[in-house]
DNA sequence: AGCGGTCTCCCCCGCCGGGGGGAGCCGGAT
DNA sequence: ATCCGGCTCCCCCCGGCGGGGGAGACCGCT
């Protein structure tokens, strides 16, 4: 038997999901909240299995919520945010915050309580548009960034990474315990290699390649 | 009633999931392929909703096959992708050829044909902790990353952005129109601003900052 | 023994970049 | 009317940077 907590600040929200849900024999609510700040405590005392979590609620947002609740509650229930539109910002907000899915308000029954099933199974759930989006950025920043630039040597690649850290000549040099005229040479062969006029954009080309990465 | 074509290499993996799926009334298995290259044309003679694709087959793989399937079949059906760990590299790798979902080789039956009928629904599936992963990653890089550095004027924030597109001093009066000398001042601000050393220095940190994005 | 690639070091030179200081113009706030 | 901040321009100074050329040592490959 699955328990489910809603929490939704609307009365007719919470009955129509309360309705729906206990129509299902292996689905049980076993609570409802009408404010985030209420979510915590009653999971505390309830331990439902899934929260449906609406994100826009006064008082507490449905995002800080589920933070506070994955923060406080042992063992961490799982929370299925309830939103209208899926384009919603909150989306990934919500993810970060440790959600495991997303319901669209205007879901078909059927839908939602396979939702509930599915992550109370541990499965997680999302919208065909944000799943993409999140996976392009992924895709292009891990999988195809690591090393399109030519061939540098493994000192030269020393020398590039310092360069992006902002050294001068000078510094390399101390740091590499080599004297400045070499580090001039090899800076010299990075920037023909890489086809650039200054350090400036050798730097440029080293975090558009991916060679260093921000953060 | 949603079709099905299975894309799988082992024979016995093929006959589990079509005796799994047939035996649900809304589901029917209509076609088979055992090879990546024998998935499009089956799919655009037997236009399947969804397709069970094997991430690792001979010939073509999984992914590959999901591209060219994707790319030639119209409508393109939705693409579930089958794989026996959560934690495969190919994940990333499905999600941008444009496959809506994952399905475990060790899931039970009944959430193998609840996944069916999400994606077949346009809805998307994946593991907790890929999205977690995806969405941490997104969040970084996309909701946080705007605009945590000193304030710039507008002109300052302009003369940034054309250093950190590797611009010298003379090009940047060229393509502002303004003297050189006028540069050097903007440029010196801006450096005393971001309390660095030289240009070189600001460029890392208008990359760091997100001011300015790889790309 | 040769040879090419890498790493090391040196010299000269020209220039761009950056610091300091000064100054005029404008628009908005006080 | 005054002041302040932003944008513009100018001066001098010099140090780091980058280009050119040259050279020696070590390595592995042929």
């Amino acid at each position: 038997m699955i328990k489910v907590l809603i929490a939704d600040d609307e009365r007719l929200v919470r009955t129509g999901l309360r309705v729906v849900l206990n129509a299902e024999p292996d689905l049980t609510v076993v609570g409802e909240a009408a404010d985030g700040t209420e979510v915590a405590p009653l999971a505390a005392e309830l331990r439902p299995d899934v929260v449906l979590m609406d994100v826009r609620m006064p008082g507490m947002d449905g995002i800080r919520a589920t933070e506070h609740l994955l923060g406080s509650v042992q063992p961490p229930p799982k929370v299925l945010v309830v939103t209208t539109f899926e384009n919603d910002d909150y989306v990934y907000e919500a993810l970060r915050a440790g959600a495991s899915g997303f319901l669209l308000k205007r879901s078909r029954a059927e839908e939602m309580v396979q939702a509930v099933r599915l992550v109370a199974n541990g499965d997680s759930l999302l919208f065909p548009a944000a799943v993409r989006e999140l996976a392009l950025h992924h895709a292009e920043r891990c999988t195809k960034a690591p090393l399109p630039l030519p061939r540098l040597t493994d000192r030269e690649g020393e020398i590039l990474r310092l360069m992006a850290a902002g050294l001068t000549n000078g510094e390399i040099a101390e740091r590499l315990v080599v004297s400045p005229e070499t580090v001039k040479t090899h800076v010299g062969s990075v920037l023909a290699k890489l086809r650039v006029r200054d350090r400036t954009q050798a730097v440029i080309v080293a975090y558009e390649s991916g060679f260093v990465r921000p953060r």
